[in-house]
DNA sequence: TAATTTTACACAAGCGTTTGCATATATTTT
DNA sequence: AAAATATATGCAAACGCTTGTGTAAAATTA
C-alpha cells in the first residue's frame, strides 16, 4: 500500500544508470543525452518522485527559509506584518519559520537558538519591548545569518532595518489639526522608554515649532497604555489650566479610552475636543467617536519590505561567492502617512 | 575572524578520538568513559559547538517542524489561532512553518507542496473558502505526514480535526434573547455554501424549536458579508411584515454594519432592536452599539489544541515503530460560548 | 591463571543529493 | 587511418550526524 518514497537512487536502479546521471537529467544538465533525459523524467513522473528537500538543505547548507521573530502575533500590527512577510517570501520561494517572543527576552533568545539550529538563511526580528542587551544577535553572525530588524529596532550601529518614520506622520497630524484651527494640541504618549514614544514626541515637537506654536511640555503626558493609565492621562491633560482643543494619542486604543474619559468629563467630542491617533486597527469607523485621522504605519508594507530586503541580502551573499561582505547596511524608512477618516462616521 | 562553524569531526580531530565517540559523548551515552565525556563536552563548549540541525533532520527523517496553512493571517481569528499554535508548538520544541492561502485553492496546493518538500512532520490546515476538491491532501499520506484540520474542515471522512461547535453557542444566544423577552428573532447569516453558515442556521433552528418558538425561514437571510450585502439583508429583515426585535448576526463586523443600517431606519438600538453576534474581534466594547453578547469561538484555544493534537499524533507514530496506524481519528470539538458584554458600554 | 564478562572506544554504513573528475564511446578533424 | 575533440555517462567524495557492530583492554569470575 504505502510505497517507499522514491529517491533518485531508486530511479537509477530501475533505469540501470548511475545516480549522478539521474540527478543531472532531472536538472536538465546539458551533458545528458536527450534520450536518457526523457526516460528519467518520465519515470520520475510515474513514480511521483520529489526531491528530498532536507537532503538538499543539508547538502547545500541553505534552507530557503527565513525566520521571523516578533512579539505578539495577535496584535493587529504584527499580524499584518507577518502577512506581508509571508507573501513576499513565498513569492521568492522562501518559507517562513515563525516565532513569537511575547515580549520576553528569554523567549527571544530561545527562538534565536531555534532559528540557528534550523539554519534559516536569514532572520527578521522585531525586538521585544524590554530588550536592552543585544548580544544574542551576535551569535548569528558566526553562522553568517543576516538579520533585518523591522519596526522595533535596537539602538546599535551597523544593522539592516526597515522602519516607519513616525515623525513625518506626526507632523502631518499636527498640521491637519492646525488647519482645522486648533492651537493647543496635547499628546497622550506611551511609556517613556519606548523608542516609539520618543519618536512621536520628536515629531510633535518639530511640528509644533514648524507651525510656530510653542512647545509646552505640560501638554504631553506619558502613560502605560492601560485603560487606567489612559484615563488618568486624559484627565490630567483636560483638567489643567491650559486646555488642549485637540489631542494626539499613542494609538487607536488609547484614543478610544481617552474619548470615553472625555465624554465622562462632559466634553463634546469633535466639538470641545478632537482626537487624532496612530493606527493599529482597521475598524475605527465602526466606533462611536473614531479619531478624526490616524497616522498609518503600513505594517503589511514594512513586513513585505523587510522580507524583500533579507532575500536581496541573501542573493547578494550568494553572488559574492562567500567573498567580501561589502554590502552596505540597509536602513529602509517608510514614511508614515496621515489618513483622514471619512468625515461622516 | 569568522571561524569555520565547528562540527563533531573537528572536535574528534582535536581530541584525537573518533567521530562516533564525540557524538555519543555529547549525548551522554553510557558506553563512553567519564573522562572522555568531560573532555568532549568541554571542548564543545569552548568551540561553541552546536549540532547542525539540517544534518540531523536529514539523517533522522524528522524535522520537528509543523506546517500551518491558513487563509488569512491578518484576520483576527487566524492571528489568534496561529498564536495558540505557535505557543503550543514551541512548548514541545516544535517549530512552525507558515503559509497563507488567501483563500485560493491554487495557493493552498502550492503551499502543500512546499510543506511536503520541507518534510514537515505534520500539518495543520484551515482550508480555503472555496475548497471543494480535497485530492491535494492525499499526497501527504504518501509521506506519512498527518494532517489536523482546524476551524474550516473539509467534508470528508476519516480525518483529524479540531473545531468549535457553533450550535451550542447559538442556542445559548437565542436563549439569552428569549429570556430578555424577545420572541421574534432574526438572523443575518453568511454565504449559503459556507459550512459556518449552515452550522449557525442549524443552531438557530434547534434553539427556536427548543424555546417553543416557531422557525420562520423568512427570519433568516443570507448575505455575502460585504457592507452592502449586510445593509440589504438588514433592510429586508426589518422592513418585512413580521419584524424581529432581535437579530443574530454572522459576526461582529456584520453586527456593526447592521446596526448602522438599523439606525438609518430610525430604530433605537437596544430598544426597538437588539443584536447578538459571533465574536471575531476584541474591541466591541469600544463601539457605539456593540452587540449585547457574542458567541466566542476560542480561536487561540482551537489553534493550541490543534497543535497539541498533531504533536500527540507524531509521538504516537514514533511509538508505533512505524507499525500499524491504529490511531483513531481525533474529532475534537470545543464548545462555543456566549459572552454577555458589559451592560454599560 | 585461564575463561568470561564488562567497559570504552573505533569503524563504517547510511541518510539523498550534488558535483568535480575520469572514462568510454562517438564524432569530427587533419 | 590516426589524432583530436565532443558527447554521454559513471565513479566517488562530500555535506554532518547517528548508530549497529566489531574489538581491544580492563575488570571480573571461576
Amino acid at each position: 500500500m504505502e510505497n517507499k518514497v522514491p529517491t533518485i537512487k531508486e530511479i537509477a536502479k530501475q533505469l540501470n544508470i548511475s545516480i549522478s546521471t539521474v540527478s543531472r537529467a532531472l536538472h536538465d544538465h546539458p551533458s545528458i543525452g536527450l534520450f536518457t533525459k526523457m526516460r528519467v523524467q518520465e519515470l520520475a513522473k510515474k513514480l511521483n518522485y520529489e526531491p528530498n528537500q532536507t537532503a538538499i538543505f543539508f547538502q547545500q547548507g541553505k534552507t530557503f527559509t527565513i525566520g521571523v521573530i516578533l512579539p505578539e502575533l495577535s496584535e493587529a500590527f504584527f499580524s499584518s506584518a507577518i502577512s506581508g512577510i509571508e507573501d513576499a517570501a513565498t513569492k521568492e520561494n522562501y518559507s517562513v519559520l515563525l516565532g513569537q517572543s511575547h515580549d520576553s527576552i528569554e523567549k527571544e533568545k530561545q527562538l534565536i537558538e531555534t532559528m540557528k539550529k534550523h539554519r534559516v538563511d536569514g532572520l527578521l526580528i522585531s525586538i521585544s519591548k524590554n530588550s536592552n542587551n543585544y548580544e544574542h544577535f551576535e551569535a548569528l553572525k558566526r553562522y553568517n545569518i543576516p538579520i533585518v530588524f523591522f519596526d522595533r529596532i535596537p539602538k546599535i550601529p551597523n544593522i539592516h532595518f526597515v522602519a516607519c518614520n513616525m515623525i513625518s506622520g506626526t507632523i502631518q497630524a499636527i498640521n491637519f489639526l492646525f488647519k482645522k484651527g486648533h492651537r493647543i494640541v496635547g499628546m497622550i504618549n506611551g511609556p517613556e522608554k519606548l523608542p516609539a514614544t520618543k519618536e512621536r514626541l520628536d515629531g510633535y515637537i518639530q511640528a509644533m515649532l514648524k507651525s510656530r506654536l510653542k512647545y509646552d511640555p505640560a501638554m504631553v503626558v506619558n502613560c502605560d497604555l492601560t485603560k487606567e493609565g489612559v484615563t488618568e492621562a486624559t484627565q490630567k491633560l483636560l483638567s489643567g489650566r491650559r486646555k488642549p482643543t485637540a489631542i494626539v494619542t499613542f494609538n487607536d486604543y488609547v484614543a478610544l479610552d481617552a474619548v470615553k474619559q472625555a465624554i465622562k468629563m462632559k466634553l463634546k467630542i469633535n466639538k470641545d475636543i478632537c482626537f487624532v491617533s496612530y493606527a493599529n486597527f482597521p475598524i475605527s469607523d465602526y466606533t462611536a467617536f473614531p479619531p478624526l485621522a490616524s497616522v498609518e504605519q503600513f505594517p503589511y508594507e514594512q513586513g513585505k519590505k523587510a522580507a524583500e530586503t533579507i532575500i536581496e541580502l541573501l542573493q547578494k551573499k550568494t553572488d559574492d561567492n562567500e567573498g567580501t561582505p561589502n554590502t552596505p547596511y540597509y536602513n529602509i524608512i517608510l514614511e508614515s502617512q496621515l489618513v483622514v477618516h471619512d468625515e461622516k462616521g
